[in-house]
DNA sequence: CAGAACCGTAAGTCACGACTTACGGTAAGT
DNA sequence: ACTTACCGTAAGTCGTGACTTACGGTTCTG
């Protein structure tokens, strides 16, 4: 249930301005806590909640963790919405239909 | 930012037990009560927030509610993470390539 | 070999949100 | 009209999770 850990992750606003950074360029974790009100270990505790959710991952350089975007929690996480693109559509698409008033 | 209400409703769990429900096929709030091990307000206050999420969308049958999925939450929440599928592959692209580990 | 820089973890506080019971409101049945 | 069925909201309780400060560990630098 991959899919859990990144919906979780993502429901918080500070982690989604830590993903959403990350996602536009690499950083290190004092570089993301300058961009935010909170201090550095609250920084690093919630790039712990994002890094198990496997949307992002961390490499060492130097005495610095450099963090960067991990696709493997977004395709978790978007496969599980495709399920229902395709379900609402297919099995629940009769239903739907009778009662159409979209 | 409906992403974001869709984000939050769907971290909780029996928020996404009531919407993965629904979504197999539009039922009553006594229905969805029946599967879960909480209480029938409970289940009307998760079935709000999933609501002006977007997520689901009720319409009335005689005293009943009947609950059925909105495709408008899903959109919003694809098309937010597809954001990052496009970026992370674009401007993000040549800083992952350098130290390509994957 | 200090000292500094950067980071993760531990422990404790506090607000928020997921529940409960109680209540009121509307539509159907007799 | 009265009762029953179904539902939403109000108010209050309680656990969880998002913060803080304090600490220890590792890696460069002088």
């Amino acid at each position: 249930m991959a899919y859990v850990d990144s919906l979780v992750a993502l429901a918080d606003p500070t982690r989604r301005s830590l993903f959403e950074a990350i996602a536009a360029r690499p950083a290190s974790v004092k570089e993301l806590a300058a961009n935010l009100p909170i201090s550095r270990p609250a920084v690093s505790q919630h790039l712990k909640v994002l890094q198990n959710a496997d949307l992002v991952k961390a490499h060492a350089q130097g005495t610095r963790r450099i963090y960067e975007l991990d696709r493997r929690g977004l395709e978790a996480l978007r496969t599980y919405l495709d399920q229902f693109w395709t379900d609402a559509l297919g099995a629940y698409a009769a239903e739907v239909a009778r009662r159409t008033q979209t």
